[in-house]
RNA sequence: GCCCGGGUGGCGAAAUCGGCAGACGCAACGGACUUAAAAUCCGUUAUCCGGCAACGGGUGUGUGGGUUCAAGUCCCACCCCGGGCACCA
């Protein structure tokens, strides 16, 4: 066949067309008798375009997918969109499109973008959020949450914006400031909103990642770890004179008798009774904390003037409020213990607050208040601290705690850093809460026969006001389902990672109207084998999404315990070595690379810059060399497929020497899927055999010609769907390639007859020797030492030692 | 401050189990083809010293130590870069 020259713009749009004309090619089998894999790249959100950054994940993804098809699996490879949120509601603000609308022609977008890349969905599954038939599940869920008690109401702050008279995401203060008024300090204000009880599911949550050590990426389980965040310790009740008792929480009861101060957190209940100063001073300090984000913040409080009572000791200590103290986490109370605790140190140096130690370290003696430069935070031995002196921490932790418990002022306990999920949002775009207030029943439940409750279509999205949803009477008005009074329907909407918590589940029956799912689907296909996605999701939609399992598996919809089997977390891609970002201007949009240089060489070049899990440079240069490489396979291919079948002169070295090769890039490739994803290394492979095949091209004969131009053809299909299947047809072959039946590789066809084994002396390179393959120790040793070369250097010396390694090296140590 | 990554040619990187450091690609340079250029094909390219040369020798994986016949790889200490968490009592 005469040689071709390789046009990705003749290739791709031809098979984009065929392909587009089959609608099963990429379907999942529903009765198959084949062993299953379920590959899930992280659920987008729709912004309207696809950059590089996308095109690596799902080059990764579909990469495996393919592979997965050509050995034998039934593949489940869908996608879908993360349609609710903010972005939506901007854009009807600032261009007046319906968020609906504007979204929808963003999906429609990036679908066709998808399809460029020929990337392997079954789009037959597809799943947008921002569709009723997608979140009345959603609110169906909410309601079995809310009859276990999982859902529940409480008061929470939230960022306010004075100017909007609105409610801001965290993502809309911009240095403690609004975000479309940089001078009106965010304030906070307490609502009532909705919270989802992950508590409940802290000790599970934490105890699974053992099931997940090996098979996710440990930082993202070390994350996890934090984030939860079990601390064990104790509570103690200290009674406040005048106000009854007040519950602290200590991880070292073991210090109590050196507490000299109690401090509660400015949005302690108790702040609250105080005095209009103080209560003041305890507005601005939240305030400003909520502006000033996380950071180093200076430490400041104030006196009560209240006396609380040490249970243990009976001392009189004095109640401070302090910036420092968390309300979110234990009980927003401690006692501050400043000789045996780095922050009460500071605080109470800086306030001149009594400073006792009470630990005395194993090996050294009890630290001077007069010249301690910082607290001690180490276990010892008990001192100063009546019937426990002479305890060591550890045993008096437990000793102190019983005796708490005992004596009716604390107990042993255990505290997370993990709170209850806030999944309120006052917006209009994201699923509303199925939630009816009525001035007589309190709060009722939305009736599952009138799910789903969906938004109203038409709205006016100002920006101003408590939740667009507020001004839609039609919404609002409803009757009370338990006593069909007028009523009011709840306006705050869900947290769209309520969306993507679940989401998964749905690919599997996403038609399904009557429940989220068919249980004996999620049987059939979870867990998903392998989920991947970018580690900025490592926390928040990984830990929603594991307790989202929990809690379906414990309203009897699911039996598996964990949705994800295997994590896998791509690097960053970087453009010229600077991080993309709209501000910069240098986000690659993938609809352009397609048009230079074509969906296969993006894709190609996506996993060929670096180790996937690594962050990866996007350079123009690199995409060029991309082409070639293909243009060099294509070339090659064309003119010799059906090359005449003369058989190799001489002694079919040639045949033996590339075929080797091609084994051994078969069998290198083979295992970079199954072990160790390093495609970057598969596709330098690729290259060198098509460099090697270039040298020897006059020698090959036509079996073997045949045999490489067939099994190169596989081993591009997972990365190259295009051209991979270009040459297939080009071969006179017929259907997709990537159904077909990956090669096995031949270990006798790889295996090298003779290498060349370097030969060290004193551990530098002084030699070479080629010798059989496999020669054993004594051959290889014998074989080194007669070489001409090493005997030279060897003139008037004592040979030591001998360490010869098959088929690696001879290392000869002399004196 | 704490917890992860990472540091290898001019650049992206490779070296999978402690065994030839720099595969593959980019860039650069040289040659072939061409009236010429592009494209393509073939070469050279860690660095220093000696040599017209083939070649020979030294150095070299952030720094300093160590283990070993042998270290990019293992151990100890430290420096730098990137990311995450950050008053969690």
């Amino acid at each position: 066949m005469p040689e071709k020259t390789y046009d990705h713009k003749e290739i791709e749009p031809k098979w984009h067309e065929r392909w587009a004309a089959e609608p099963a090619l990429y379907q999942a089998e529903e009765n198959s008798s084949k062993p299953k894999y379920y590959v899930l790249e992280m659920l987008p959100y729709p912004s309207g375009a696809l950059h590089i950054g996308h095109i690596r994940n799902y080059s990764i993804g579909d990469a495996l997918a393919r592979y997965m098809w050509m050995r034998g699996y039934n593949v489940l490879h869908p996608m879908g969109w993360d349609a609710f949120g903010l972005p939506a509601e901007n854009a009807a603000i600032k261009n007046n499109r319906p968020p609906r609308e504007w979204t929808l022609s963003n999906v429609e977008k990036m679908k066709t973008t998808h399809r460029r890349f020929a990337f392997s969905y079954d789009w037959d599954r597809e799943v947008t959020t921002c569709e009723p038939d997608y979140y009345r599940w959603n609110q169906w869920f909410f309601l079995r949450m809310f009859e276990k008690g999982l859902a529940y109401r409480k008061q929470a702050l939230v960022n306010w914006c004075d100017q909007c008279a609105t409610v801001l995401a965290n993502e809309q203060v911009v240095d403690g400031c609004c975000w479309r008024h940089e001078d009106t300090p965010v304030e906070q204000r307490a609502l009532d909103q909705w919270f989802l009880k992950t508590t409940a599911y802290a000790d599970e949550l934490l105890k699974d990642i053992a099931l997940l050590e090996g098979s996710w990426p440990d930082r993202v389980l070390t994350m996890q770890k934090n984030w939860i965040g079990r601390s064990e310790g104790a509570e103690v009740d200290f009674v406040i004179e005048g106000h009854g008792p007040v519950r602290v929480f200590t991880t070292r009861i073991d210090t109590i008798y050196g507490a000299t101060c109690m401090i509660l957190a400015p949005g302690h209940p108790l702040v609250a009774t105080l005095g209009a100063e103080a209560r003041a001073e305890a507005k601005r300090m939240i305030d400003l904390a909520a502006s000033q984000g996380p950071g180093d913040v200076e430490k400041e409080g104030f006196d009560t003037g209240l006396k609380a009572v040490n249970p243990f000791s009976g001392e009189r200590i004095p109640v401070w409020v302090g910036n420092f103290v968390l309300m979110g986490y234990g009980t927003g109370a401690i006692m501050a213990v400043p000789a045996h605790d780095e922050r009460d140190f500071e605080f109470c140096k800086k306030y001149g607050i009594n400073i006792r130690p009470v630990i005395r370290p194993v090996d050294g003696a009890t630290p001077d208040v007069a010249t301690m430069k910082e607290a001690s935070g180490e276990y010892g031995i008990v001192e100063n601290s009546g019937p426990f002196s002479g305890m060591p921490s550890e045993e008096a932790r437990r000793t102190m705690a019983e005796h708490a418990e005992k004596e009716g002022f604390g107990k042993a306990a255990i505290t997370f850093r993990i709170k209850d999920w806030g999944v309120s949002r006052q917006r209009y775009w994201g699923t509303p809460i199925p939630m009816i207030h009525c001035p007589k029943c309190g709060v009722a439940p939305v009736p599952d026969d009138q799910l789903p409750v969906v938004l109203p279509r038409q709205i006016q999205i100002t920006g101003k006001g408590r939740s667009p949803l507020d001004e839609v009477p039609e919404f609002v008005n409803v009757n009370c389902p338990k006593c069909g009074e007028a009523a009011r329907r709840e306006t705050d909407t869900m947290d769209t990672f309520v969306d993507s918590s679940w989401y998964f589940y749905r690919y599997c029956d996403a038609q399904n109207s009557n429940a989220p799912f068919d249980k004996a689907k999620i049987d059939y296909w979870f867990p998903i084998d392998q989920y991947i996605g970018g580690v900025e999701h490592a926390i928040l939609h990984l830990i929603y999404s594991r307790f989202w399992t929990k809690m379906m598996r414990d309203i009897g919809l699911i039996t598996n315990d964990e949705p994800v089997r295997k994590l896998f977390t791509q690097g960053m891609v970087l453009a010229n070595g600077m991080k993309m970002s709209k501000s910069k201007g240098n986000v690659v949009d993938a609809i352009g690379v397609a048009d230079s240089h074509g969906a296969d060489t993006a894709r190609l070049f996506a996993l060929f810059a670096a180790p996937p899990e690594r962050d990866m440079d996007w350079t123009e240069t690199g995409v060029d060399g991309i082409y070639r490489f293909l243009g060099r396979v294509y070339r090659f291919a064309t003119r010799n497929i059906g090359a005449p079948g003369e058989l190799p002169g001489g002694d079919g070295s040639a045949d033996a020497k590339i075929l080797r090769k091609l084994h051994q890039v078969l069998r290198k490739i083979t295992q970079d899927f199954d072990q160790r994803w390093h495609f970057n290394t598969s596709i330098a492979a690729m290259m060198e055999l098509v460099n090697q095949a270039y040298l020897e091209e006059q020698k090959i004969s036509a079996a073997a010609m045949a045999q490489l131009i067939e099994i190169l053809t596989f081993l591009l299909a997972p990365f190259a769907p295009y051209l991979a299947q270009e040459l297939w047809e080009e071969q006179g072959r017929t259907g997709p390639v990537f159904k077909q039946p990956w090669p096995a590789y031949d270990d006798d066809l790889a295996r090298e007859t003779e290498v060349e084994i370097p030969v060290q002396i004193n551990g530098k390179l002084r030699g070479r020797v080629n010798v059989a393959a496999g020669l054993d120790k004594a051959g290889l040793e014998a074989a080194a030492l007669s070489d001409d070369k090493v005997q030279a250097m060897l003139e008037g010396k004592t040979v030591v030692k001998v360490i010869a390694v098959p088929d690696k090296l001879v290392n000869i140590v002399i004196k």
